[in-house]
RNA sequence: UCCCCGAUCGUCUAAUGGUAGGACAGCGGCCUUUGGAGCCGUGAAUCGUGGUUCGAAUCCAUGUCGGGGAG
């Protein structure tokens, strides 16, 4: 329970279904750490602020469930916060929701869970899973509400957790879970949905590792270096490589007959290249370390749809094998803008998720 | 020292006597449970000083600065 609308309505509509349901809220991160990119109102707003745990007791204390916080900070800043920068700094862009669940909520949060009597966990994430007996496998689909599907972030589960997981909220809208959370007496329905980056209250998620590296008294190296066109002419300076991501184009402070985009990262050489919009097309791509979902895996060439960030239009595009099982390769029929590495490539069949992997 | 050329938003560039416009950059908002993108909006300039003219970025004089040439 985050506090939030929709995990509040998850535990209202369990426990009016008569499930037996214990509430737990995770403490994921400190948020009076890094006084420097706090957001106005000390974070109030996002995950983990005082007030959204005081709102998700809230919630509990009026189903009269047993209500838990557990504290999960030091996994939370190793598995998700410190990759999520070395990530940056090697010129990767990383999606901290997607290690958040891969590595925290589905699988250390899972099994906390299970150690305290819990068959299973139910999030207010808008997916749907279910078993199809013809395959053995569980699936995941897109939510009914497709302008809130968050299966994008939830392509790294495995069978294992997907069978002990519930995601009650994927077959209703948004609309409805607000009108459903008002039926509830939840006082938090009207709240607004959180956004960005919960661990990075202002949005500034550059200023963030600035500010990381300076609590843990590492040394400011030298990130400084150059702004470059394809061609190697020097045409500005930057203040680190983890400022930038593929396909960026505010904050270049690079003047051009036409607007440029950040083309690549090179964080060896301190480099970031730029160029012109055409430049960022890519037909193709690498899917590591896949996690199949739906399906099995691929054997032969197989139609898909794919999707290469979140709110992406997953687009058209054959699969293919490689002689590495945990690597696909994606041919897209058209050329698709910003292929960036440290994303995920995320493969649809229609509504059905059949699995996803990282961008090389 | 002399001669020539040039000087317009932060940057690049339009307007050759008649409301200084655009692009890029910046800033703000919308969108959004990752980073981007996109959309909407917005501040911003005629090198200084005189003069001609109803009216000057534009013509004239002069100064300053920059580029080129000549001793």
């Amino acid at each position: 329970m985050s506090g939030g609308v929709d995990s509040s309505a998850v535990a209202g509509l369990l426990h009016r279904q008569g499930v037996k349901i214990v509430g737990l809220t995770m403490q994921l991160w400190n948020q009076r750490r890094l006084p420097e990119v706090a957001g106005e109102g000390g974070g109030a707003g996002r995950c983990c602020s005082l007030d959204d745990v005081y709102d998700a007791r809230y919630v509990a204390q009026l189903l009269g469930i047993p209500y838990y916080v557990v504290n999960f900070e030091q996994r939370f800043e190793e598995n998700v916060v410190k990759p999520f920068i070395d990530e940056y700094l090697a010129g990767r862009t990383p999606i901290p929701c997607t290690l958040c669940n891969n590595f925290i909520k589905f699988d250390q949060f899972l099994e906390m869970a299970e150690g305290v009597g819990a068959e299973k966990i139910a999030t207010g994430h808008y997916a749907r899973i279910s078993f199809n007996d013809q395959t053995g496998r569980y699936e995941m689909r897109r939510s009914v509400d497709s302008g809130k599907d968050q299966t994008y972030f939830l392509f790294g589960l495995k069978q294992a957790q997907m069978a002990h997981t519930l995601f009650p909220l994927g077959e209703y809208t948004k609309p409805q879970v607000r009108e459903m959370a008002r039926e509830l007496g939840i006082p938090v329905a009207d709240k607004p949905d959180s956004q960005e980056i919960c661990f990075v209250p202002n949005g500034d998620y550059a200023a963030f590792i600035d500010a990381y590296f300076k609590e843990q008294g590492i040394p400011p190296r030298q990130m400084r270096g150059e702004i470059v066109d394809r061609e190697g002419q020097v045409l500005g300076e930057h203040d680190g490589v983890h400022h930038f991501t593929v396909g960026q184009r505010k904050g270049l402070r690079v003047t051009a007959r036409e607007p440029l985009y950040v083309i690549e990262t090179k964080p060896a050489e301190h480099q970031v290249i730029v160029g012109r919009s055409e430049d960022l097309l890519r037909a193709t791509l690498v899917a590591a370390d896949m996690n199949w979902i739906s399906i099995a895996g691929v054997v032969a060439p197989m139609r898909a749809q794919v999707k290469i960030r979140h709110r992406h239009v997953a687009a058209q595009a054959t699969l293919y094998p490689t002689a590495d099982p945990a690597r696909v390769e994606v041919r897209f029929d058209e050329p698709q803008r910003a292929v960036t590495p440290g994303q995920g490539a995320v493969m649809y069949s229609g509504d059905l998720v059949l699995g996803g992997g990282w961008i090389e």
